[in-house]
DNA sequence: CAAGATATGTCAACATGACTGTCCCAAATC
DNA sequence: GATTTGGGACAGTCATGTTGACATATCTTG
């Protein structure tokens, strides 16, 4: 028999593996998409849509950020992300800056404007975020971590990894 | 100073708050598109796309799920839906019954092609959640399902709990 | 220094999958 | 009988992705 009422049951070994594997799959696609629509009310009045929203994130992550690697990050084309940018720079919230060690390099940052957009995105995040790592509690978030790090393929890990360091 | 080199070091409260919160953002985010990026080859093939994907994935998961609950589930328009499922009636992946207990219901199961393809594209995205799963082991998975869960906002948890309930 | 590679930008055309608004029918419910 | 609900359909639009082709500035290399 099946574990009934608890919402989060503990994982069992070697037993209802498939159904354990679509519990992820859907966790994972609800908890994704609940995380995101979350913002949409605040882009929808500033007249903006997801894929600049993930563009702001970026940039704020990493301020100084060049054009190729927000193009990795995000894995569009180029022509996708052009229009966001010009976008985004029209509006007044990133502003471009030569690149001092490469010269081709335009280097993105945001303006105020720009930064108290995104920190308005980044608070309603931040809401279900924390709400969900306390109620959890910390042995849960390491797992959640764990397990969403080895979702990633092993080339693309550098990539993630890196957003989360000091500057070198 | 920060823990270096792991890859998954363990959560720490009350210290480096909005780092944790962004990782987590990050992880989620790219997880996710890991995840429904590994089925894409096999939608393109078919000449079908994520939309499809998912519909086909809920119909397999609740065979007789009535129209207005895979509407919920998905949280789209039904005009939305309507052109995706009519995509998948017509190529026979999907077919509908009236309801018994409501008639005005349309029950969705899956063809015996339809199985097969909802197989493929399962077993895609079983690849890398079994090994997500693998590496990080049972109480990984535990808190990785409890995270997630605590994402998703109290009133769309029943909904997303149904899923792995056994039939009343 | 010349040649090629790299970083970025831009034009055009198109596909997917959402959206709104409107209208309709059949079946259930009050 | 009137209203609500479940489902379907038509029309138009928007956001965001795609390909392909081409231009320019700059860096790297033989």
């Amino acid at each position: 028999m099946r574990a009934a009422a608890s919402l989060t049951p503990p994982a069992s070994p070697l037993y209802l593996r498939e159904d354990e594997i679509r519990r992820g799959i859907e966790l994972l696609y609800f908890g994704y998409t609940s995380m995101v629509r979350g913002a949409d009310s605040i882009l929808a009045d500033s007249g903006f849509g997801r894929a600049h929203h993930r563009a702001l994130y970026f940039i704020a992550r990493r301020p100084g950020l060049a054009v190729g690697e927000l193009l990795r990050l995000l894995a569009i084309t180029k022509q996708s992300l052009g229009r966001v940018l010009t976008e985004l720079q029209d509006k007044g919230l990133v502003e471009q800056a030569i690149g001092t060690a490469d010269r081709r390099q335009r280097l993105l940052r945001l303006t105020a404007a720009g930064a108290g957009l995104e920190a308005a995105l980044f608070a309603e995040l931040e809401t279900g975020m924390a709400a969900a790592y306390g109620e959890a509690g910390q042995a849960a978030i390491t797992g959640f971590w764990s397990v969403l790090s080895g979702l990633i393929p092993a080339a693309d890990r550098p990539l993630v990894d890196s957003l989360g360091q000091r500057r070198g």
